[in-house]
DNA sequence: GTTCCTGCAAAAGCTTTGCAGAAGA
DNA sequence: TCTTCTGCAAAGCTTTTGCAGGAAC
């Protein structure tokens, strides 16, 4: 389910991705932290390794692994942008305690599906807020 | 399905809401032009009948009436931020091509729900986005 | 007279753009 | 050498904040 470094370093060649010390750096951040981290996180975290990283380059290389289908663009909240490895159809629960996002499977039906028949649907996201059990407790 | 102004109008004195003109103002827009507005949108047209207008007011609006919960956030895409009369559950479909949002019904099944059934879900929202018919013929 | 609302101007914060220098093939 | 990548600084946008004047009750 959750790629393996080795299998995304075959996308990248197949889309002729150069890694760059950089890229490769956020690259393993994501699959290391499937916490789906804010550019700011990511960029805080690999600064302490890379001390002349600047945000610019995160951003560049974000928008580079979305192009590629690789990283998935999380919208939840309007005031931060979130990132997250891409796999399969899965939704997001968001604590608005603590502000922790956890994933769930999740099968979706539309009801009225005849009118979207023609409908080319190229991407499904789904998000729920709520209180997580550790911030209810 | 589409709550009647009147209907609005109680639930916003049950909370002690003030109607003045301004907000009056953007709370018809939103039941006219059931389009998903961005501020922007509202700002623009409301401009024309109230010169006068600042968007720090539709701004203001749109919080109070999101607080009050007659107002839906929507969060597609992080460049804008859309605003739509609450509703029940329903999803959102938006064309990469011309933009345009388009609701749809949906039934949701959270798969692993055994590690779901403590955590309290306020809200569910569901987006696609893809290629609608009148773009893609 | 209080309280609440409006709207201007400024600030804030995130993201993008331009560009020069560095790195890599 | 030529192309691509990096990262600083500046620009761009949307949204928020502070505050003074106005409206409503």
């Amino acid at each position: 389910m959750i790629p393996s470094f080795e299998e995304l370093e075959k996308e990248l060649q197949k889309r002729k991705i150069n890694l760059s010390f950089q890229r490769l750096k956020v690259l393993e951040y994501l699959i290391k932290n499937r916490c789906h981290p804010t550019v700011d996180h990511i960029f805080t975290h690999l600064q302490q390794e890379i001390p002349t990283l600047s945000k610019t380059t995160v951003y560049n290389t974000l928008h580079v692994l979305t192009e590629a289908d690789l990283v998935r663009v999380i919208t939840i909240d309007d005031y931060e942008t979130r990132y997250d490895i891409n796999v399969e159809n899965h939704g997001h629960f968001k604590c608005e305690s603590c502000g922790m996002i956890f994933d769930f499977g999740v099968e979706m039906k539309i009801l009225n599906s005849e009118e979207f028949k023609n409908f080319k649907i190229k991407e499904k996201n789904v998000y729920f807020k709520g209180i997580c059990p550790n911030c209810i407790s």
